[in-house]
RNA sequence: CGAGAAGUAGCACAGCUUGGUAGUGCACUAGUUUUGGGAACUAGGGGUCGCAGGUUCGAAUCCUGUCUUCUCGACCA
């Protein structure tokens, strides 16, 4: 590509409305523009770093045996009300009506199409195994889109669905597609942890993510200094690392006036946080239940969440913890009347603080003798320095973005919505499924928060808009035109992605430029041309070699094709 | 959804406290001099100051409402 020609421009400065790095570097390097809160334009330059990453994608699950089909966006909402899908995503789901004022959604994730295609072809269990895949639109309405492409509410998507017959053939296509995504993330140069995962909206049995280390994921990844335990906080089974030995002492009552939080209460009382417990008073399904954690725990809504059964969790209001005697502030275990659910982790627990249900007291020296509760259960948040479930091992956590996932979903799909099979003495049963997405312009984001530095963005070949980018210095001196175009036109010719940067501009401009966007080798056509001499440039290592004119094009040849191994 | 911040030229901002009809830098156009890391000078073009009401002789500026964007939070027991 010639730039003279063509629709390019960058930004000299941070755009105002864009925090994240990645957000900034890609709307200044002119590759994405925003419209709105989570909605972008992929621009000519960015369009080409999507596709070639949804190449390699494409390639790897095409590997896999999968097929490529496309569906709609817009889709009946009947298709989603089958499942009860239309509850499952409430408002993160964007619904419209049309003209006849029948409703319609944009699909969020597409379990139920691929089982209505799949419902088309499978009768026998000869028709199985097989996976289906597509890279589309799919619309989600965030409460909060942030950080530019890694929370938005229109993105590419590649999902892949596998059918199977059992859970054994689900093991086999799961594996493969693992395989598939573990390669994928490797050529785009991720630094990626897998973890355990909530199975969430879509249901099943089994879900690993795939997670992009950086300071600004949304999500804590729970690893292990010894082994290697990999989980999402979310569904982290929590081990205390505190047992306590002590003797049980006399519960005690004492006065703790204006002190409202437990951290308060503690200080004043002059305890261990870890010597306290907390209640947290919800409403589920306008249930007041009372949960008790230690002091200097927090809750996991998301256990919480299948505990109950229920998406329904919020705090209780002043009307339902009147129907009880808990004092906010002073809510305590003992002799409280209301579902007591307790942490696990109190079983362990002697003499501890705990709210007296009384305004301005609490108790000393609890213990688990002196009240009676409803459910026990792993309801807390792990916390670094807790011991690993797995091997006992230290836990330390990571922030990562969630920028792929594996689920086994099983039956669900299938059989709410009548896809089964025969099997070989005529008995009917569903299919088996699994689901795989990746979202691209997420994976772009992590890239870049991954790789960039003062100048910019920095690519691999792979991924790079252009691989090499030649800049000509002075755009009227006709031997550096002659060499220039000549080594354009070569490497062109030859399968190559070239960028000549033949604008009227100065040589700063030009650089400045070519480093923003990120292209990995930069050829410098210069005064040196007189010495039959033109500049290498390596935008990872900022490396710089003048190379004579007849070798520049085999050496970047090999730069290139190395980098792409 | 709660809290905070912000909306003035293509981009980044000043002006607002104390109302008098809009400015700076970059970008753009023309010219001159420059030419290896975002050039300098000269002369230009470009804005119903987010939108709608109100106060006033007069509003970017004061008041009310509304829309949009960003950040933080959604753990108070």
């Amino acid at each position: 590509m010639k730039l003279s020609k063509s629709f390019f421009f960058t930004l000299r400065e941070d755009a105002k409305d864009e925090e994240s790095t990645s957000g900034n570097l890609l709307v200044r390097s002119g590759m994405i523009k925003k419209i709105g809160a989570g909605i972008y334009m992929f621009l000519p330059m960015g369009l080409r770093v999507l596709d070639k990453i949804g190449n390699i994608v494409k390639e790897e699950i095409n590997n896999t045996g999968a097929q490529e089909l496309l569906m709609p966006s817009l889709i009946p909402s009947e298709y989603y009300e089958k499942c009860g899908r239309i509850t499952a995503f409430g408002d993160d789901m964007f619904s419209l009506k049309d003209r006849y004022n029948k409703n319609h959604v944009l699909g969020p994730t597409h379990e139920e199409l691929f089982t209505i295609a799949a419902k088309s072809m499978v009768k026998s269990y000869k028709d199985l195994p097989f996976t289906l895949y597509q890279q589309a639109d799919k619309f989600r309405d965030e409460p909060r889109p942030r950080y530019g492409l890694i929370r938005v509410r229109e993105f590419i998507m590649k999902d892949a669905y596998s059918f199977d017959r059992d859970e054994e053939g689900l093991n086999e296509s799961y594996n493969i597609m693992k395989t598939a995504y573990n390669n994928i993330y490797k050529r785009l140069g991720i630094n990626y942890k897998i973890v355990k995962a909530d199975c969430g909206t879509m249901g099943g049995t089994l879900s690993e993510e795939y997670q992009a280390i950086t300071d600004i994921g949304e999500d804590i990844l729970v690893l292990c200094d010894k082994c290697d335990y990999a989980s999402n906080i979310e569904v982290s089974e929590c081990i205390s690392n505190h047992k306590d030995l002590e003797k049980e002492k006399t519960l005690t009552k004492v006065e703790t006036s204006h002190q409202e939080t437990i951290e308060d209460v503690c200080k004043f009382l002059n305890l261990d946080l870890k010597k306290s417990i907390k209640a947290l008073l919800m409403n589920i399904n306008n249930e007041l239940v009372v949960f008790f954690i230690r002091g200097d725990r927090e809750l996991n809504i998301n256990k919480v969440s299948k505990l109950f059964n229920t998406k329904e969790i919020n705090f209780a209001n002043d009307d339902l913890i009147s129907s009880s005697n808990a004092v906010p502030g002073y809510t305590g275990p003992i002799d409280l009347k209301a579902k007591i659910v307790i942490d696990r982790e109190i079983l362990q627990m002697k003499n501890f603080c705990c709210g007296a249900n009384e305004e301005g007291y609490h108790y000393i020296n609890a213990n688990i003798k002196d009240f009676s509760y409803d459910l026990v259960a792993d309801i807390v948040n792990v916390k670094e320095d807790d011991i690993c479930p797995n091997c006992g091992g230290k836990i330390y956590f990571r922030k990562g973005i969630e920028v792929g996932n594996l689920f086994k979903l099983g039956t669900k799909y299938a059989s709410q919505l009548g896809l089964t099979y025969l099997d070989e003495n005529n008995q009917e049963h569903p299919v088996v499924m699994g689901c795989y997405g990746l979202g691209l312009g997420r994976v772009l984001a992590s890239i870049v928060e991954q790789n960039n530095d003062e100048n910019g963005l920095i690519f691999s070949a792979n991924i790079a808009p252009y691989q090499v980018a030649i800049v000509q210095i002075d755009m009227k001196d006709e031997k550096q035109s002659e060499i220039a175009n000549q080594l354009y036109e070569n490497l062109k010719s030859k399968g190559f992605d070239v960028i000549l940067d033949d604008r009227e501009e100065r040589p700063g401009v030009k650089f400045k430029d070519m480093d923003l966007i990120g292209i990995p080798f930069r050829i410098t056509i210069g005064k040196k041309v007189n010495d039959d001499l033109v500049e290498l440039k390596i935008r990872k290592t900022g490396v710089q070699e003048d190379v004579s004119v007849d070798s520049i094009e085999k050496k970047i040849i090999k730069l290139i094709e190395d980098d792409l191994k």
